[in-house]
DNA sequence: GTGCTACCGTTATATAGTAACGGACTGCCC
DNA sequence: GGGCAGTCCGTTACTATATAACGGTAGCAC
């Protein structure tokens, strides 16, 4: 396996991430190249969003050529691998949680996913409803429109910033 | 009336809109002025959504002087005043069309409300579809979030570009 | 070999957004 | 009237985000 692991358990989550990611690249016919790779593992590696010039700081540490072009390219790649998703509001990038879960069907990319951001403490919560997305389309079909890709995204308090302060 | 006119009927609807904004902005107890009533006129005499930096050029024909401040300036207030939208997949900025409608009270700003973009056209729809604010509400409080802003954007194909090109 | 493609390094530039200072004006209090 | 605070806006400079364009290299088909 590409983490030189022969088995998912106990492996780190992140190390975990990037072997499903290997996968799902092999059987889509994409390069996970070491570029990509590593760009990756930066993202996973962040609890929160990261921006893309806070990725190529990181990043340099490996790379120390690395250059805007270097991060983005390998950030487009992985946007439509569907292995990250960028998080509109704070033009920044998350790992998309749903890698690495099975599925019947291959979805290419592009999985109904909601984001709660809490402007207190930053956190980023990747959401999957299926009743958000279900109104969502019809809304979409009612209005004529053919839906390729949708961005909801929530500003707010999470739960415990919301109990902190009123 | 702000426009010289005594009633609504015959009116452009640019000028319409700007009476509606001008009476919002008096119950609120802000002020629309010149510039802000040039920025507002100018978002809303454009069919799609138009970035900051579009803005300013159309701007500069009336105030030669203006800069990036001038026109963000005025878009943060106009923003506040939900007088307009910004579509964060486009960096851009569209008038609200709630403006105007009758309202038994006060929804201060922020409207839910969800954006359709094509991407053939550019054409942007702005859709205030309950369902789906309804399903949004529900998913972020059974997250334990509490929701301050929310916002949906759709990219996809208008009706006409969708029928042209399968 | 030649030609093609994908990937990436590199430089430069475009686009989006803010910080910070100062001047003009208004309203208010005394 | 003088002083004071608040709002609005002009102006300069700057930060942050993203892309264009060119060139090199490695792999592969023929």
């Amino acid at each position: 396996m590409a983490s030189g692991q022969g088995s998912a358990e106990g492996m780190p989550p992140v190390a975990r991430a990037l072997d499903a990611a290997e996968a799902r690249c092999l059987r889509a016919g994409a390069q996970l190249t070491e570029l990509r790779r590593q760009v990756l593992a930066l993202v996973l590696e962040s609890e929160q969003p990261l921006g893309a010039y806070a990725l190529l700081d990181k990043l340099k540490a490996k790379r120390p050529g690395a250059a805007p072009p270097t991060v983005y390219r390998a950030l487009d790649f992985l946007l439509e691998q569907g292995l990250i998703h960028k998080v509109e509001r704070l033009n920044a990038f998350i790992g998309c949680v749903e890698v690495g879960h099975a599925h019947g069907h291959d979805h290419h990319h592009a999985h109904p996913h909601q984001f709660l951001i809490c402007r207190e403490c930053g956190m980023t919560l990747e959401l999957s409803d299926h009743a958000v997305a279900h109104a969502l389309e019809e809304a979409v079909a009612r209005a004529g429109f053919r839906m390729s890709r949708a961005t909801v995204e929530v500003e707010g308090l999470c739960a415990a910033c919301a109990g902190g302060a009123s």
